[in-house]
Parts: C-alpha cells; structure tokens; sequence
DNA sequence: GCCAACGTTGGC
DNA sequence: GCCAACGTTGGC
C-alpha cells in the first residue's frame, strides 16, 4: 500500500491547493478538540453553534476550504492546528433534540434555524500558537480574532494570515 | 471566580 | 424601535 504523505504547515504554505477561503473556528477542547478530530475517522458535525453571523458564515463555506482549529479556554488558548471542510452547511442536528442543550423551539424540519458544516482533520502543529504569541506578531493585527470585544467563534481570515500562523505553528 | 464586552430578550 | 436586564463568551 502507497504510504500516504502527511500534510505539513510548509507544504500547505508552498501549495495553497486550490482557490479556497480561508476561516478560523474556535472549540473549547473539553468539548471538542484537534485531537478529537483527528481521532475521528469520519466527518465531524460542528455543531453548536447559536449565533447568526457565525452561523451566515458556515454557510458561505465550500468543501475544501481550511480553518484554523483555535482552542479556546484552554491552557493555553490559541490555534492548534488546521481543519477542512467536509461537506457543505446543513442543518444541525443538535438543533431538533429535545431537552439537550443546543435544542430550538422554534426549529422544525422544514423551517430549521441553526445550520452547520462537517469538518475533517488536515494538520496538527508541532506546537499550538498561543494566543499570547499571535498578539506579538505585528503581522496578525488585524486577524479578527485579535481584536478587542470580538467574540465571534467563526470569521473569515486572510490567506495572509492563514499562512502567517501556519508559519508559526510550524517553528518548533 | 471575576468581569468586560457583546448578543438576546422582552416590556413598553 | 428603544433600552434595561439578563445571559454568554472567553481571557485572565
């Protein structure tokens, strides 16, 4: 059997595969980690999510784009690897479960109101990128996630800034 | 555990 | 539509 080659931060850096966007996507990893995702041996649901820009967001995604898989309250917080999209926005299933915690009265099949993707694992860094060394670097400034009052657990990045923290995670 | 900042809810 | 109260996020 072919021994698959694994995907590094250089090569995704030197071959951005195709024209995709680019994303970030925060967990908290008590409840979903990197690791958990590189475990799974099928696509996961990012479900959860209750906030309509986040949600907007998801939807705007295609298969194949990349996110960066940031943990938050986490020890410590920061990126901790690089995640694709598996399948298109859908609606999310926790949304229909009666009594859990993500459920929606106002959804119904055919009028649901959260949606979500399916991501897979790509890429975990050497060593995650802390949010402390995403601040010091002069050229993330902009990167949403940086800015003061965003909470936003989804939002677009630059390929700029894809790149810069892939660069990052890939320093040892 | 604290609390700043933001989003949502609901009375009016 | 305004806005106060409340809930949530997430760093510290």
């Amino acid at each position: 059997m072919k021994k698959q080659k694994t995907p590094t931060p250089s090569t995704l850096i030197k071959s951005p595969a195709r024209n995709c966007q680019y994303w970030l996507m925060k967990s908290e990893p008590e409840v979903f980690s990197i690791g958990a995702l590189q475990r799974s041996s099928k696509p996961v649901e990012w479900d959860g999510v209750r906030n309509y820009q986040a949600r907007n967001y998801m939807r705007e995604m295609q298969v194949g784009d990349l996110f960066l898989f940031y943990h938050s309250n986490a020890e410590p917080s920061g990126v901790a690897g690089v995640g694709v999209i598996a399948n298109q926005a859908h609606p999310d299933s926790s949304q229909f479960k009666k009594g859990g915690e993500y459920f929606e009265p106002r959804a119904t099949a055919e009028q649901p109101v959260w949606e979500c993707v399916d991501v897979a694992f790509h890429l975990r860094f050497k060593k995650p990128v802390s949010l402390e060394e995403l601040r010091s670097n002069p050229k993330l400034k902009t990167l949403p996630l940086l800015q003061k009052g965003t909470r936003l657990s989804i939002h677009p990045v630059t390929v700029d800034q894809f790149r810069e923290v892939c660069l990052m995670g890939s320093r040892l």
